[in-house]
DNA sequence: AGGATACGACACGTACCGTATCGTAACATG
DNA sequence: CATGTTACGATACGGTACGTGTCGTATCCT
């Protein structure tokens, strides 16, 4: 018998003690070829024949710790390195400035290898919210939350109400953004001058009355999930 | 040699004109077939062996009408299944019903497909605005758009000022719903409330004054954009 | 009548899947 | 140290889907 992982440890997770233990160093190199692989070629290319060739392991090795292509991606994607805050402050004088500086280090966050992959899951319409968890730390912290201190520079300024919500922002700003280079649409300075001018601030202004907003889709604390049944006709 | 259909004729439209004509009754079938797999058994399962058997037919005969999956799919969808012809009269009789209603049919709309198919749908509405249109046809409004109908009507009761632009609604809805989809996010009435009331009355409001806004990307008129590879460097 | 094409059926080689079976290696326990 | 248990690489297996090709036959156009 085996003895796949559960979602996360490398250790077999069940099973009697005895008996050599499982090569950590092994599965370093097995989720290395994952990621790679992943970046290059995308989800599609991943394939258990293939990982197995690149890793040099037997497609058993693989079986044993994973029962799907899902969960060893996921293991891959939750063994790479975790995204650091982006430490710089985000402080143009304006509202308008400072979310316009957002959304452009956004933009550039996606561009990077680890937005690409991000961005190559999505592509690959698995529905899942382990992969959103992997998006949100992909893109997270740089560019798509909007930080306290934005908020309460603009409020100093009078730009914005007290009281306001990051709600819009963090719903709003990493999706539209996201599916739009998903697409290969132009994301140019007209594009979130209309964004930033139409949508975002006239938003949150609107905030401030209102109560109990849900968490959004980019703000780290995305929200449980309904248990869809993946069958049920147009 | 083969030709298969360019995005939409069922003729071979290339070619000389001679031979044995394409039989339209078959392609019916084989469409027939490809819509009840898809609603059955999702994206993944529409396969050109299974639909050949479905539809007993020869691979060779989809072959020749399709080169791949996608275009197989993206037929189908155009053919469209029996449409549900709930009136695509939308008047509750204020802008906040309006706009969950046109949201709650989104939303009802994405859960008709697998993500995959909800993501094919985009991008080939993307590359090809007529595909839009026959849809919309098709199955009825999606709710992807926000219809001048609603907009008249809500400027009518004082909700909205003059020159309102769907710029917002038709940006901002789909994408959010659809990457909430994607990621197995909840999309419940709260939820709805909160993007209408904070979201999207407000960016309505704000864009009268506005000028040459963008087009949404759900908007049906894609920016003439080519569609650039999602993998360029940074 | 002759040419061209559509159609169903099937065969072919490739790729990947998931499982199984080897022989060998590495540990745990007694 | 002996023994049982597990990991590991290699390989084989039957299955499914792919994409292409080749039959014989059917249908249409000129």
């Amino acid at each position: 018998m085996s003895y796949p992982n559960d979602l996360s440890s490398s250790t077999p997770s069940t099973g009697r003690p005895g008996g050599r233990p499982r090569d950590d160093q092994r599965e370093v190199e097995i989720l290395g070829a994952v990621t790679s692989l992943l970046a290059e070629r995308g989800y599609e290319a991943v394939t258990f024949e293939e990982v197995a060739r690149r890793a040099h392991a037997s497609k058993a090795t693989l079986y044993r710790r994973w029962k799907t292509k899902r969960d060893m991606v996921i293991a891959a994607l939750k063994a790479g390195p975790a995204r650091r805050d982006d430490g710089d402050r985000i402080d143009t004088g304006s509202l308008r400035g400072d979310l316009g500086a957002l959304c452009r280090r956004l933009v550039t966050t996606m561009r990077s290898a680890d937005g690409q992959t991000a961005m190559l899951l999505l592509q690959a319409g698995l529905e899942d919210p382990e992969l959103c968890e992997e998006i949100e730390r992909a893109v997270g912290p740089t560019g798509s939350r909007l930080p306290a201190s934005v908020i309460r520079a603009a409020v100093a300024r009078g730009e914005l109400p007290e009281g306001v919500d990051p709600f819009p922002f963090e719903e709003i700003t990493g999706s539209v953004i996201l599916l739009r280079r998903l697409n290969g649409l132009r994301i140019d300075d007209g594009y979130l001058d209309a964004l930033i001018d139409t949508v975002l601030i006239p938003a949150l202004r609107a905030t401030a009355p209102a109560h109990d907003l849900p968490a959004g889709i980019f703000s780290g604390h995305p929200t449980a999930e309904p248990p869809t049944d993946p069958k049920d006709a147009p």
